[in-house]
DNA sequence: TCTATTTAAGATAAATTTGTCCGAAATAAG
DNA sequence: CTTATTTCGGACAAATTTATCTTAAATAGA
């Protein structure tokens, strides 16, 4: 469904996010622990986060990642996914015609839109802020 | 979403169920032509296809592949994306937790299970027949 | 200023997926 | 039986994704 590099991602931004909502700031090496990804690896998928302006990144010792608490509660799933894996997702034929048209739909066109309006506005609908707060408070989990 | 050899082999099914309608037996040529797929790559995903009882193949001069009229009604896009790419899917974490389960759940698992379900759901509902039948008539399209 | 620490960036490598090639096996037809 | 045609199977190759390594740049603190 998702990249690795999508998945690493997300949870990468979920647990900066819960770090930041504490006023804290975390490290690469941290990150890459508490999600279980390769650090080398996480560390160009935040390298984009950054430069897509989801997330804030800070040299030097005392360095790290944060996120402004402000916009926790602005950005969306979306937002990450599309920063990482692009708009194909979102927008592209499920049986990887050029062009997704109703108006020369291929054979699963109807079946598929459906399912992909529906993930659409579901990553749409999902802040940050609530995925943080579930992690935060112990509903959910990023390892296992 | 579906891998290049699902996509190829979703829309390379259907292909055979058109001509096994009308009673024809259809070569991996014409297949990867009409699909607009790489011949050789197409001809692996038949071959696992058929060894998965999904389709038949017959070597030799008018050989081909074909589909039991009677067996076309049964098959659902579900078992066709299954023989392809495995049940990841249907089942995986949608961060790629080891397990999805509901009892350690990520923090997209509650959002995550609808679209899944949704979409296993879809893939069951739809038959191999629908779909074929929408090619025949020129409601649908192969290529673009 | 100097040093230690941390992220940035680009090159490189490994793994997976996608795609090709070629000889073998089956089989229809002369 | 021989030949031409077609799928099968395995090895091989290219492309993409995933992952690593190394050096540079920033910066906090001694
Ligand atoms: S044309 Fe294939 S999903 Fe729209
Ligand atoms: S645990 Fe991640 S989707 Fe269920």
């Amino acid at each position: 469904m998702f990249s690795k590099a999508c998945e690493y991602g997300i949870k990468a931004t979920i647990y900066i996010a819960v770090k930041s909502m504490h006023q804290e700031r975390v490290s690469l090496k941290e990150i890459a622990e508490e999600v279980d990804s390769p650090v080398a690896f996480t560390a160009k998928i935040l390298q984009s986060l950054a430069r897509h302006g989801i997330i804030d990144s800070q040299k030097g010792p005392t360095g790290g990642f944060q996120i402004q608490e402000s916009k926790i509660d602005a950005i969306t799933l979306h937002q990450i996914v599309h920063a990482i894996d692009g708009d194909n997702i979102f927008n592209g034929c499920g049986l990887g015609l050029k062009q997704c048209d109703a108006s020369k739909p291929c054979p699963v066109h109807d079946k598929f839109v459906g399912i992909r309006d529906n993930l659409k506005s579901m990553l749409h609908n999902t802040s940050l802020y609530e995925l943080a707060t579930g992690l935060d408070i112990g509903l959910t989990h990023l390892k296992r």
